[in-house]
DNA sequence: TACGAGGATAGGC
DNA sequence: GCCTATCCTCGTA
């Protein structure tokens, strides 16, 4: 299999400086690459084993190592004099590869191929990026921009962090921090107060703060946006302001099978009928949302099983292990 | 050992 | 009062 894509911030040019730092390009030396459903989900132990603070996103199947093979590239060749062309966001990435494009030859057939196809799968990566941030943001009750986050904001990003890859705790490091005080931090801010994960954190919040400004300054795609919005709208418990229950959250990783598939999907839409085929990952995901974390699949199950009373969900008729069933499918 | 069922209690809203 | 978290016991696979 090959590795993973890994992204990388430029330390040459400043992407903690925005606005000229969209995350525009992906690059690699053989040509190929890779969509988030081929990567491996799993903390790969190879790049700790190396020292390298490599970031694994679970959720996000993006990767960040020293290895600069991979490179996320600030462009500022957006527009002309620092003007910003209207792209759409699978428009903006462009696959810079070595002998693609750079021969003062015109590039072969076979070349402008290769080059269309491997456009297309960044474009593909990038869409999942941005698609993977917005179900985060749901799912926390954040906004996908940090400079707008508070100090809980931050600390829910934080753990989330965490979470995804693996991390120690590193809260109350930035407990005082609101988003404006994080963006403004530069890796070596990060250093100093967690140095530990300040290459994670810090890279995984350009890769938050490239995917705002893409937000903002390039129209987001007409067809992504309306199916973003469908699927929110079919189980959007966040923006009315209520307290999310629990079987609302359940329902809203079952929409969301390429995010959250391999720990809760369906059996039988119709019928209602899911699985949870990661326990404990769900128990946390639920930890994170209500700020729980001492949760566990022991206690969400009790509360799953107090819906059998009120008819919200039950076990189905042939009973298996950790299959429920809504009483009402969506 | 992990999961399932359900009682009891506490706390937040 | 409702909802959920938490702790508990007991049963089952």
């Amino acid at each position: 299999m090959a590795s993973p894509v890994r992204i990388q911030t430029d330390s040459s040019r400043s992407i903690a400086g925005f606005p000229e730092s969209p995350l525009s390009f992906l690059k690699r030396e053989d040509g190929i690459v890779q969509t988030s459903d081929m990567l491996d989900h799993k903390p790969r132990p190879d790049a700790s084993d190396r020292g390298h603070p490599g970031l694994y996103l679970s959720c996000f199947d993006m990767l960040f190592t020293e290895d600069t093979t991979w490179l996320v590239r600030l462009s500022d060749s957006c527009g002309p004099a620092g003007g910003v062309p209207r792209l759409e966001p699978e428009q903006c990435p462009v696959i810079d590869s070595p002998g693609l494009g750079t021969s003062p030859l015109s590039p072969t057939l076979e070349e402008q191929v290769e080059e269309r196809s491997l456009e297309q799968v960044q474009s593909l990566v990038v869409g999942e990026v941005l698609k993977d941030i917005e179900t985060a943001c749901k799912l926390l009750n954040i906004t996908p921009d940090p400079m707008e986050w508070n100090c809980g904001n931050v600390q829910k990003w934080l753990l989330w962090t965490e979470h995804l890859y693996r991390l120690p705790q590193v809260g109350k490091a930035f407990q005082d921090l609101d988003g404006k005080d994080l963006c403004s931090m530069s890796e070596e801010d990060f250093r100093l107060r967690s140095p530990q994960c300040s290459e994670t954190l810090h890279a995984h919040l350009e890769i938050w703060k490239s995917a705002a400004w893409m937000k903002e300054r390039c129209a987001v795609g007409e067809t992504r946006m309306r199916e973003t919005e469908e699927l929110w709208s079919e189980a959007d418990s966040s923006c009315s302001g209520q307290p999310i229950h629990l079987w609302q959250f359940l329902r809203e990783l079952l929409l969301k099978p390429q995010s959250y598939g391999r720990c809760i999907r369906w059996l039988n839409k119709e019928k209602g009928i899911f699985k949870i085929e990661d326990s404990a990952h769900v128990a946390r995901l639920w930890g994170l949302r209500k700020n729980r974390p001492a949760m566990n699949y022991d206690k969400l199950s009790r509360s799953i099983r107090q819906y059998y009373k009120k008819g919200i969900i039950r076990k189905p008729d042939v009973s298996q292990r950790l299959v429920y069933q809504f009483v009402h499918p969506v």
